[in-house]
DNA sequence: GATGAATGAGTCTTCATTCAT
DNA sequence: GATGAATGAAGACTCATTCAT
């Protein structure tokens, strides 16, 4: 442990605080017994309670979308390419419980937030899915009727609605492969019967 | 009639200072005022702050189901059901602002109450779309291995984020219609190219 | 008593508190039990606590300025208004202790209120003895090479310095007449010895 | 003797900073600043924040004290000890703005330490002036029924509240000597026009 | 001696809620 | 029922001071 880094400590002591009381609920004083350090230590490395909650986007959304980009990367049918998305997704929610309900819950409370700040990063991640519509398109394996700005908040929002779903409910009725498999298949197949020959 | 339902005058004054700074940053004062009551009235009709934030949830959202289900009534064919559904859902959320901002952000919060309560009302509106899939199955319109539940979570999701978009951009790109029939089209018939003749 | 004002209570038992420990060192919760109200009750009448400095000083030399022209009024020789400018300026000083202490201590903390405010007020007070002076000089019983700028600063820093002296030392050494006298004989006559015929 | 002497250092740091912001909203950071030390540092010097401007006071005033002192040793006569006396305070004043504008308003505290320390230098400062007013009573020069307890605050006095308005105004409408001849001439020979021929 | 990161006591201010009228 | 003045608990944030390096 590298001289007991006291930001990320703080951050990662907030993310479960917040993730426990909400963002609102959540009491300075808490995050800093959570992170052993004082009261006003934390105002050494963050400007105010709020700075905390864009600090834990901001860095964590970083690396999550680093890590789904260079998976994308390597995986070359774009069919493929959603369903690794949905599974890396789910994952990552599943693996990160607190950070997700953050994500999730409490940055939507601040609409300041949402309106003027969560596009940036977040733009980035759904361009993501975009991308991949784009590319399928391309290569004519998807419909070129298909709206690539309707389908990246369509898709996020199923993965997303499924995450939630887990991260409030505290139990998991699917597994993350069976539900990125019946997702990906919703969109890439629809859920019409195929009539046969 | 026109008495002045002070009722209905402090929810929909409530709807719309929630959806202006958000549940936390709202104050009773700021209500009243806008409900044109005084303060201590409020507590006349409600318990505290946090009553009034069910109070919308569950009474708007009520009056949403009954339209909803009201209107998956007189249709027949489960896929035009969903093609529907997806209209009604996002037309709503085009006509209430307001309301659907609260509903979209504030309701999101994680309070344990709102754990376990968002999910009485929220779960039949999410059944009216399950049902919709397990009529379309018994009918062998739809896939037997689409997992209902998971796809109404997909389903709502995708109207959900999409909702979030206009609710939050305030600058609608897409009309209600293009987007009802993107959607519905994906969850339907997917999006890869039917191949072939 | 109209109705307990609390407006009023609240300005005295500032005064009070002020007086004794000073501005920087004084609680709101400690004014607030002075004067019988809640910590809250004093933010429906101000806005902070250096509101209700300035409030002091605004509504309390008001008084001061009123009672001092409405003597002066009544008076016609100029060296007879300077005496009693004098004698009712120590006398107020002594009657009105902590109101003294507060606006001869603490407001000169203040160097933004000093500097931007103060002189509204202050150089009204002020003014008042440039008056005199002028008007004795226009009747010839002042020497004309006396600038009245300067010396409405030096006859009323020679009574405030007096009046700091009992303020702060609590024991009184010279009546209030004995000063008044001597220091106005310092400036009508002063002090060199008439070496007569 | 360029070893940086970090005690003085400090000292005209925080003159300039007491100065800017006043004592209580001076911060020991912007003091460590300005002076280009540690925090900490500041410590090692001074037992606190108080001390600093204890010695502030402490040490300039003697300096102040031992300059007037030498210079009124080289006159003679009273009369002119009291234009220099005048000439010399109002020149100090002027030659540093920051340390007049500390002792003007800062020390001005109704702290109970403040109360009784003051008067330790500050009364043989002003004793310097009583003195010149007996010295001159003694030789006839001034009248016998001159108070020097009196007189010595009034004619401080007039000096501080000159110097009060230099320091405040930051702009300066009359000259050290025209004040200082004023004032002297208010004092000794009084206002009123000499009568007769 | 010098540093400056860390501490945590201290306080102004807010605002949901109450209750006398 | 309606009012709105009054309440007082709660908490974010500041900053003088300490102390391990």
């Amino acid at each position: 442990m590298k001289i007991a880094d006291k930001h990320e400590k703080i951050v990662q002591a907030a993310i479960r605080v917040f993730a426990q009381n909400g963002f609102y609920n959540s009491k300075i004083a808490e995050i800093a017994k959570e992170a052993n350090v004082a009261d006003g230590t934390i105002y050494l490395y963050f400007n105010n309670k709020y700075d905390i909650l864009i600090t834990i986007f901001e860095e964590e959304i970083g690396k999550i979308i680093a890590k789904v980009k260079q998976e994308m990367a390597r995986i070359e049918d774009p069919r493929e390419k959603l369903f690794r998305f949905a599974q890396i997704h789910l994952s990552l929610v599943e693996e990160n419980r607190d950070l997700a309900e953050v994500i999730q819950v409490e940055l939507r409370q601040s609409s300041k937030f949402m309106k003027e700040y969560r596009n940036k990063k977040f733009a980035e991640y759904l361009n993501i899915i975009s991308q991949i519509v784009k590319q399928g398109q391309a290569q004519g394996i998807f419909r070129s009727d298909v709206m690539p700005g309707i389908f990246k908040r369509a898709f996020f929002g199923a993965l997303d609605e499924m995450s939630r779903f887990w991260v409030l409910s505290s139990k998991k009725k699917y597994s993350v492969n069976t539900a990125a498999r019946q997702i990906s298949k919703f969109f890439l197949e629809g859920i019409v019967a195929k009539e046969d020959a």
